[in-house]
DNA sequence: CGGTATCTTTGCGGTTTCTTCATGCTCCGC
DNA sequence: GCGGAGCATGAAGAAACCGCAAAGATACCG
């Protein structure tokens, strides 16, 4: 997972300004398009995490780039969040079943658009979550992300954020080996890049607090790391 | 598993139109009432798998068929989504009293209302016992939701809306780890967005006000918070 | 309209956690 | 057995995180 990307259509190059300052400010890389058809064909090329979309565009309009964002299959889940100036509310229901996921009015605080986008990626990335598994045994050891607990042999371990990412991400794919790039971005969920190194030194602390079933973790020398299956 | 059967209750035929046209397309079954009567009789002769309800009805209104569905036992634990207009916030104060499970502001986009529908649906079938509950007691404290009053050891508390929410949330779910964000929604009822910080802020004076049962609210550090079962 | 309660934001300080670096160890081919 | 690359681990500075207090904003109520 890496830093988010978001896609802004709008032609207005003060709104495209301050909206990828505010951006970029809070961890998000930000693409824009002027035109309707540039944005659509950037959507479809880069393929970013949501769309912000200005319903007023010269040439092909906000909803027609909805309507051919949705009908492409590169493109139909991306969450979409509708930017509309005061009083176009008929567009906004309009701009809703076309398959936008969120509007905002104009003028926005960015504060506001920030928490909206974070809300919407939020939403996206926990539908599918919900379907995977939230639990996982492997001998002695026992992860449950839900709870955000890990235990062995039924005593409960404190493990911080980072190591619990990396256990977790071990542990569901026993056998599997992942690189230590890999694994660095579990740990950051993508947020930022952190050197390979890093990663043995969390393995270590893990393995000092899991005790014997330290072993679970195997060093696979030259590659990274994986869980014993 | 068969078709998921989805009871609309709303006046306004183009809402039912493109509800209806939506969730069929998903692969639900919808039934439709225009009048709350009529709704709680469907409810009650089909039993469906989720409600939706709108809060404004000519006749009986929302809230009076939200309380009619928790009093009779065939449609005690339906779940039951809530159709809010913007600025009826107060409703939905209500609402929550009541025992409706979700709510979704006019306008709202299909695709949300879809998966809405879904996470209902699914949480539905992992905790039968937990929709419908409107009384929680965890050790010392006990939250009653119909009655919006919370007590420890008899002793009543006086709560503001804002913290009942975030403890209702957290109580009701003894061990799962909700988010800052996660429970930003709770407090606002997804009416409007406040920074994550601010959770802080009313998970500070609840536990201020509980006293020693304060220590029920557990603070996952990098996560969030979650009440200790 | 004014007063009050509640909500939201903000900033500071203490604490934990993360990251990096340096050092010593291990494994492997030769 | 030797050399070297790769790995483990301790330590320390940097950064993130959380709790709390206080002030500004907003909603509520008479």
């Amino acid at each position: 997972m890496a830093k988010p990307t978001v896609l802004l259509i709008e032609d207005d190059p003060d709104i495209v300004e301050m909206v990828r300052y505010n951006l970029e400010r809070e961890g998000f890389s930000v693409l824009s398009a002027a035109r309707g058809e540039e944005g659509v064909e950037l959507a479809r090329r880069r393929v970013p995490d949501v769309v912000l979309l200005d319903l007023m565009l010269p040439g092909m309009d906000g909803l027609e780039v909805c309507r051919r964002l949705r009908a492409d299959h590169a493109t139909v889940r991306l969450p979409i969040l509708m930017l509309t100036a005061k009083g176009e509310e008929t567009d906004v229901v309009v701009g809703l079943e076309v398959g936008a996921d969120e509007y905002v009015r104009k003028p926005f605080s960015p504060r506001e658009l920030v928490a909206r986008v974070r809300a919407l990626l939020r939403r996206a990335s926990q539908e599918p979550a919900d379907a995977t598994r939230t639990r996982v045994e492997i001998q002695d050891l026992v992860l449950d992300l839900g709870r955000y607990e890990a235990s062995v042999h039924g005593a409960p371990l404190s493990l911080t954020r980072a190591e619990f990412r990396l256990l977790w991400a071990l542990v569901r794919r026993p056998g599997r080996v992942f690189t230590r790039s890999e694994l660095a971005d579990e740990i950051t969920a993508g947020e930022c890049v952190i050197l390979d190194r890093n990663v043995d030194v969390h393995v270590s602390s893990i393995r000092r607090k899991l005790g014997n079933a330290g072993e679970l973790i195997a060093t696979v020398r030259g590659v990274g790391y994986k869980c014993r299956d």
